[in-house]
DNA sequence: CGAGTTTGACCGGCGC
DNA sequence: GCGCCGGTCAAACTCG
């Protein structure tokens, strides 16, 4: 009998034992279908994010050509009488994949949920934003506000000019010197004024130490005291590209004003560039080209830098625009009348987190009147000796 | 050891 | 032509 009873109870343990890794096994292709689909959705997702960066990098490469286009025929509407530039709202909404005139459901949608936000930010527009610093920059046409202007472009990466002078047999450092020149004129053409320099923006910013990072990479290549300044003046070029023409230079404001260090940047990225750039890059081109088209007008350059004290001025035959952040410019009247129905994307790097080890000086611009919310966020990144 | 910085020398533009 | 001065080079140096 107890063997009996013994042999049915290890019948009944097998039994329960069998079902509990039925169970398990079941539980187990469960959790693995998950993942699968888990899975698929992540690729999905990253095919759809490379895509979206994609567009996102080679429609900001273009972005300046967009704007000199716009001013050159702002500038024939001038020369035919119309003489009313500084009224021409000028605004280029980027469009990642989007059809040139069909707006879907979804993006209008989108555009109500963003008027609804902006609506809720101006009534709770405050002083404190109207003191923060904003580089946003953002394009589109108001001529006709009844219509959706947006445009849409054709992308294409700028062909970088794969010069590769390193290879060249160079016999002298003069030789060098030219070819390097050759290399930044070409860089150049097509956006350079035959008779005059390079256009420079200048970046007057508040801060302890003048390692701003734009987004891009530095490398310090000199410094230099000068004639006018008995402070330092740093030398950068950009090292994302081995060939990129683009130079900056740091220089502390004055012995008065040891917070404030002026930027200097001069040329174009001939690469793309990373999110934190590219609102700077943008910001400065399109100043540039401003300046290159000949509307140099405040009115036109409030239209990027409505909050700051923003100065136009050209000397050795260097067109340069500067932007003072340590001045807060806000003045309402002259700020455009943005339709709340014409808003699109912009961007912002607010996700996009500095390094750890990094100091940030964050520039949220909020345009308390305008229906656009766009951040650039300047952190220290660039490695420079203490003294600067 | 490689990448970045420092610093004196050099180059070229510009004014006189 | 000469000198001044801003910008750049490149060897030496530093740092991780």
């Amino acid at each position: 009998m107890k063997n009996k009873k013994s042999s049915e109870g290890v019948y009944i343990v097998s039994i329960v034992f069998f079902c509990y890794l039925h169970s398990q096994e079941v539980e187990l292709d469960e959790t693995k279908a998950k993942v699968d689909k888990v899975k698929e959705e992540n690729e999905k997702l990253k095919l759809l994010l490379s895509t979206v960066l994609a567009e996102y990098n080679s429609l900001q490469m273009h972005v300046y050509n967009v704007i000199r286009q716009q001013n050159e025929s702002s500038m024939k509407l001038d020369g035919n009488g119309n003489g009313n530039n500084e009224d021409l709202d000028v605004d280029i909404s980027l469009r990642l994949g989007r059809s040139e005139h069909k707006i879907s459901k979804k993006e209008e949608e989108v555009r109500k949920i963003i008027a609804e936000n902006i609506s809720i930010e101006k009534k709770e527009g405050s002083e404190k934003k109207r003191s923060a610093h904003g580089l946003g920059f953002r394009i589109q046409s108001f001529e006709d506000p009844n219509t959706d202007q947006t445009m849409k472009f054709d992308y294409h990466f700028r062909e970088v000019k794969n010069k590769d002078v390193e290879n060249k047999c160079l016999s002298s450092r003069k030789d060098f010197k030219t070819a390097r020149n050759e290399e930044h004129h070409e860089v150049l053409e097509g956006h350079e004024q035959p008779g005059l320099k390079k256009t420079r923006v200048c970046v007057k910013a508040p801060c302890d130490d003048p390692s701003i990072n734009d987004g891009c990479q530095w490398r310090k290549y000199g410094q230099k005291t000068a004639k006018t300044n008995p402070l330092p003046r740093s030398y950068y070029r950009c090292s994302m590209s081995s060939n990129c023409p683009v130079r900056k230079q740091v220089q502390r404001c004055g012995e008065d004003d040891t917070s404030a260090y002026m930027t200097t940047y001069e040329g174009n990225h001939d690469h793309p560039l990373p999110m934190e750039a590219t609102h700077m890059a943008a910001g400065t081109s399109a100043a540039a080209s401003l300046l290159q088209s000949g509307s140099s007008s405040s009115a036109s350059l409030s239209h990027f830098f409505p909050f700051h004290h923003f100065s136009v001025s050209t000397t050795n035959s260097h067109p340069t625009v500067t932007l003072d952040l340590t001045q807060p410019n806000y003045d309402p009247n002259q700020l455009p009348n943005h339709p709340l129905s014409s808003s699109s994307l912009s961007f912002s790097s607010s996700d996009h987190p500095s390094p750890s080890n990094s100091h940030t000086l964050s520039f949220s611009g909020l345009r308390p009147q305008a229906p656009f919310t766009t951040y650039s966020h300047l952190s220290h990144q660039t490695r420079l000796s203490g003294q600067q």
